[in-house]
DNA sequence: CGATAGACCTGTTTGC
DNA sequence: TGCAAACAGGTCTATC
């Protein structure tokens, strides 16, 4: 389910919820669900962050890592008992991790040694490391743009409905090689990338059908993406026919008109 | 090295 | 109508 500005919304309402409070177990439904790469002990929770699509709880010693993936949410009334994965129990609430494609994973471990995934994540898009480094690393790429936005270690947060919104934004097609992107276009498709994930935080997420935030709310972007979901429907640019393919072995959805 | 397919899961939508 | 294939917000591994 969640990209960057979903799961920066799950982060947000989570502090409201749980920063300060005790995490006293983790109750595991589904083995596979959650890993322990150090004993448990109680842990107090003193910051709550996002990194790429990565829930972080942090205490002085230890750390929870949550990945959601396709379906995973946390919140404390599960819409089915069948798919409740785990129960993170804290002093005065308990969440649910609900997960009907059992994609999700909770890492119990110690801090500053996180798992080979959040290890290997680029930068975030707002770092300013990318207006240097964004064009080199294009043109070293000879992938469609769309395979480079999906790959969390060039770029961290981008999945498949912002990696479309963005290049429709910027009026650069998902296909395009990315040695063949200008330096000026990649300063429009990274304020692209920025602006529409600003504006999605905003609105507090896309919500399609699983995805909702630790206080059950729904996000409200979905009403606003332009070629997401839109395939044969009208450019809302030039009125052209939006076209699907498949890129990156995701669903890609552009104008092939206005899109270059 | 890179690109692609497959695997992991289960529910919903699409197409014949 | 019914059934099977394709598809769904993601990432990791195997294979050529």
């Amino acid at each position: 389910m969640p990209e960057l500005p979903e799961v920066e919304t799950i982060v947000r309402s989570l502090r409201s919820k749980i920063l300060g409070q005790h995490l006293l177990e983790i109750k595991k439904f589904k083995p596979e669900t959650v890993a322990y790469r150090v004993p448990f002990v109680p842990l107090r929770i003193e910051e709550i962050s996002r990194r790429g699509k990565y829930i972080i709880l942090a205490g002085a010693d230890n750390e929870v890592i949550i990945h959601l993936r396709m379906t995973g949410r946390l919140y404390e009334k599960p819409e089915s008992q069948r798919f409740i994965r785990a129960q993170l129990v804290f002093d005065n609430t308990a969440l649910y991790f609900e997960d009907m494609r059992r994609f999700g994973r909770i890492v119990y471990c110690r801090i500053n040694n996180p798992d080979p995934g959040l290890k290997a994540l680029g930068p975030e898009p707002w770092d300013t490391i990318l207006d240097e480094i964004f064009h080199p690393a294009l043109q070293r790429s000879k992938k469609p743009i769309k395979n480079f936005l999906l790959d969390q270690t060039k770029i961290a947060g981008i999945g498949n409905i912002y990696a479309d919104e963005s290049c429709f934004h910027a009026h650069i097609s998902p296909l395009r090689f990315c040695n063949k992107i200008t330096k000026a276009e990649t300063k429009t498709l990274l304020n692209s990338i920025r602006y529409i994930l600003e504006k999605a935080v905003i609105l507090r997420g896309t919500t399609f059908a699983h995805f909702i935030d630790a206080d059950g709310k729904r996000g409200s972007n979905y009403e606003f993406l332009k070629v997401y979901g839109r395939k044969g429907a009208k450019c809302l640019h030039c009125g052209h026919i939006l076209k699907n393919t498949k890129v990156a072995g995701r669903t890609t959805v552009y104008c092939p008109y206005c899109q270059k």
